[in-house]
DNA sequence: GGATAACCGAGACGGTACGTCCGGTCTTACC
DNA sequence: GGTAAGACCGGACGTACCGTCTCGGTTATCC
């Protein structure tokens, strides 16, 4: 079951109370850390009622979920698409050390730890955050590495979900585990282990 | 700083309460999931005053880390090894379809989901699991790797921490974010491609 | 510092929640005791949330207070007054006569009881019961004790707080300090002595 | 039952606790009030376990009492009279200001009136107090007012308890129920009142 | 003069209640 | 009908004490 609770936007809606909301939410957390973040902070600091809040989410996860997606709100219709200079190794490095940046950047790491949290025990949200955030993303990168495919530089039979999980899986887990520094040289030693394999 | 709280188990701790606590903690977790487990629904399913708990926990992350690690509290002593036939691609299978298995698991899962979450808001439970739990476990991980290094069934240069994390990371993204299926096919497809590198 | 707290009893507070708040407190010290009077007794018997006792009243003491002062709510615009027969002795006994009975009522002693204990150590708590209990009180006794004086019963200098305590001070006295059987014989005793003086 | 947890005094008893004990709960109640008195305050001052507390006290208003007992440790044997030169009227209102001078003062009005609360409470307490403290002062107001009585100043059939609760019973009042200020001048006005008698 | 038993400080234990915070629902009064 | 405001019931939080219960470590009699 996906959000459907988000989307009906009626028209009535107040855009002006939305936005406060997510911002609000967004900021919460980025300031204090998820352990403050309650619908009712949100509200008292959005200037809402509880109601509107729990009249458009249905948690507050869902509140988190959309407030990232606000963040990329400008460059909605054509989804941005990722560097393709034709050096593959190149470009993905390029990719993962802004995936670090971002992970290492409290501002939006909080935010994102806070919604991945929720994830974790609200199959529904979960369900919601890969069709509207992950999925997206999976597939601007698999049709970088479909690119390079083509041009002979990967494996002709790679299942490419594998591909990009063994790329963007491992600084996932530092990041989740604090198992270690999560650098641009880690990010580095990524990319070329996994293009050359273990087996070097 | 380490949960040192955890560790001094003062002679005059009472181990039946303590044991009472870490299987409670763990079996209303696996039951009723994480919304369910509060720190007085452990101490009244272990019969146990809150100070109790409190006096020995920080939180109720740190109680589900130690119970936990009560679990693998047999084999302590001769912690066990990864299986090692010399055939690498074998015995990593092997590893990998025992990690989905348990992560498939409600009863174990269940848990892990808990204190994953806990563990990325207190960076202190997560120093504690790192070096608890985890250090130990990419250890292991390391320690079949080195085997197989030597070998000569792995590159000499190899870093056998993104090594690990090559291997274990993509297990880990899919649990996470419900990005796909967690089976054993999977498995050995990221087994088979990390070993080969994604140029084949 | 009076009870403001008490007072504005907004438009939009349940009067369903404050009447079963006030009676289940009276009930329940009537019934078990002060030991048994927490405010988690009177929200669980009166069915109520913590915060809806927390929001309207700063301590148990005053509750019970409200509690007291609900009972003469009926009869509330006019104040009854005390009888005045012509007879003031008899008057005074008749008087002294409801004090003891109310005194050795265990359904009215307790909560006084209870009552006066909080005030020993809640100077604000006490100056609203003085305020709202107690000098009315004291005024209806001095009004009929003023009405003898007009009528040369009294002496014409006498000031008439001070004899109203020298009437209810000594009952108050044993009742607190269980220092004799306060029965009517003792009341007519007092009043006697009182108007006759200790000199006779 | 009296206390005679209190009385055995075994020739084991530590008398430096018991002083410490004591001391501590005097102290304690006349600088933080009531609401500081806990058993484990007092141990934790006195630098005492809790169970050599319990072991020769019943309960925290029964170390009140012994405190206050304490106090009047010296002049044991002899227990002193009330003055009496003669003139009852000036001897009554000496005892009356001394009285009043003794609830006024925080020092010994805080844990009197812990007492007294704990008292109202708690039954063999009480009989303990009358016993020990109450009787014994109100044999002496007694004992001065015979020798008036004796000598003709007072009525021949007065009762004399209710004559000392009459001349004790106002004041008590007043410090009770804050009904007033408690001054020498309203000392002075209950004995000038109760000897006359309201008639004058 | 060595056993032994009561007393001692300390503090862990199972509990109860505290006063606060927040969840999620409902009501009221605007707009 | 959406909204800001906020009262309401419920329930968990983390703390403070309760009274009981060991645990070692003195005494201080009694054999």
């Amino acid at each position: 079951m996906t959000q459907r609770k988000t989307a009906p936007d009626s028209s009535r809606r107040s855009q002006t109370s939305r936005r406060a909301i997510l911002t609000s939410a967004f900021d919460l957390v980025a300031e204090s850390g998820y352990g403050k973040l309650s619908i009712e902070a949100i509200a008292a600091r959005a200037g809402v009622g509880k109601q509107t809040i729990y009249r458009w989410w249905p948690s507050k996860g869902a509140v988190l979920l959309d407030a990232l997606l606000m963040l990329s709100e400008g460059q909605d219709e054509q989804l941005m698409a990722l560097p393709d200079t034709g050096d593959l190794e190149a470009d993905l490095k390029l990719v993962l050390h802004a995936t670090v940046a971002e992970l290492n950047d409290p501002r939006y790491a909080e935010p994102m730890r806070a919604l991945t949290s929720e994830l974790m025990h609200d199959p529904a949200l979960a369900a919601d955050y890969v069709e509207r955030l992950d999925r997206p993303m999976q597939e601007l990168k698999k049709d970088r590495l479909r690119s390079a495919q083509r041009a002979g530089q990967l494996a002709a039979d790679l299942d490419l979900d594998v591909a990009v999980d063994l790329l963007f899986g491992p600084p996932l887990k530092r990041w989740l585990m604090h198992g270690g520094p999560l650098t641009d040289e880690y990010a580095d030693a990524v990319v070329e282990t996994a293009l050359a394999g273990l087996r070097g």
